[in-house]
DNA sequence: TAAAAAAGTTGAACTCATTCATTTTTACAG
DNA sequence: CTGTAAAAATGAATGAGTTCAACTTTTTTA
């Protein structure tokens, strides 16, 4: 199984990862070259193309890390979601805002939502597309259990209604991201607000 | 006012407008280089940077086209719309996915789309932008219609409501032009279905 | 273990978007 | 009409992502 050749292609391909990572946190996106990735990597231009199809998928490969940790901490959150309708659902929210951050940057974000738009065939456009379809399942995932709980009308479409607030969410957060000068807390008040009509309507009523 | 200087200058710009958009149409954007732009214009390489910063400017000024018209085909629709709060809101998202092909293809929408979201901060990121804010304000005045007419309650926001249906009829747009095999017709049919929950939460109840 | 095949690496060459020093064209004053 | 300043056009040069034919390394075969 594990013979040289395969051993080395893993070290390989997590050197250049892990170098994409550092070079592209400290100097963004843009001004890093493939060249500056292959030599921290240690590799050839021509091997960082080997494992990697284009310049946009090694960001893609670091956007999808940081995805996948927000998928798990929103979990934990629909498993155990604060009381009334309105709470619960930004809560949720904001777990996914307050992470963004951690290890890209704004300009890391333009870029890969940009990929995901224009290269939306490639391997790592169909990847994001797949993230963003397991975030929206955990809104409605989230809905139902509000559902369950009694904190939410039973007669509402959870599954549509799920995508309906993953989009706006998802649109704000392009929003927040497309602008330097936003900050993630404009970005909380602003969702807050907008979602407030939102769970009014979907509330169950507390009393006739 | 209008020397020869001014005329040729509009006369040039006219010409490489139209070369984008007989080219891009016909052999998509990317495979369009600006020499062919700039022989199919009649003027250098340097001329074409001279009336637009960037390749992407050129793209983004036929779509700023695209969306002044069906912003005028929406008031249309804002002025007098159908009976009944989601055959209205449909009628209007319809209007506006409806045109969209018109002149530009799937392609030429994902890379203005991705080019709004990477290069937000240029004038005509900024450009995009605006185009976006006037037709969620054309959904904001749907709503604020229909209320005036008795079809949607007057406890819900116009404005919030507004920008969370255009987000995501935005998004769902973008789902469309990421995936050459959706047709509109699938678009149109997965709207409808995705207001219909909104549509029932926001309807006057027709009796008690 | 040695030769042949398979897999992977390499970096110079290629393509295009973009820039900028130079040249050309237009406007205007005398 | 002529000279000069301003404006605009030009296209060769630049720079970065991407490709690919030649070269190395690893694996397999006998």
């Amino acid at each position: 199984m594990a013979g040289l050749r395969e051993k080395q292609k893993a070290d390989r391909e997590k050197r250049i990862l892990k170098a994409a990572v550092t070079k592209f946190g400290a100097q963004g996106y843009r001004s890093v070259r493939i060249e500056d990735l292959a030599e921290a990597a240690e590799v050839s231009v021509g091997t960082v193309y080997n494992y990697y199809q284009t310049k946009g998928d090694i960001l893609i490969a670091t956007v999808a890390m940081e995805v996948e940790e927000v998928l798990a901490s929103g979990a934990e959150i629909v498993a155990d979601p604060p009381a009334g309708a309105h709470d619960a659902l930004c809560e949720l929210i904001f777990s996914y805002y307050d992470h963004s951050l951690e290890y890209l940057s704004k300009e890391m974000w333009r870029t890969a939502m940009a990929l995901s738009i224009e290269a939306a065939a490639t391997p790592n456009g169909i990847r994001y597309a797949e993230l963003d379809q397991r975030l929206a399942a955990q809104m409605t995932d989230m809905i139902v259990a509000l559902q369950q709980r009694g904190d939410v009308r039973t007669d509402v479409d959870p599954v549509s209604l799920g995508h309906v607030i993953f989009n706006n969410l998802n649109q704000m957060f392009i929003e927040f991201v497309k602008n330097d000068a936003v900050t993630l807390s404009d970005l909380r008040n602003d969702v807050a607000r907008q979602m407030q009509p939102i769970s009014d309507l979907i509330a169950n009523r507390k009393m006739s």
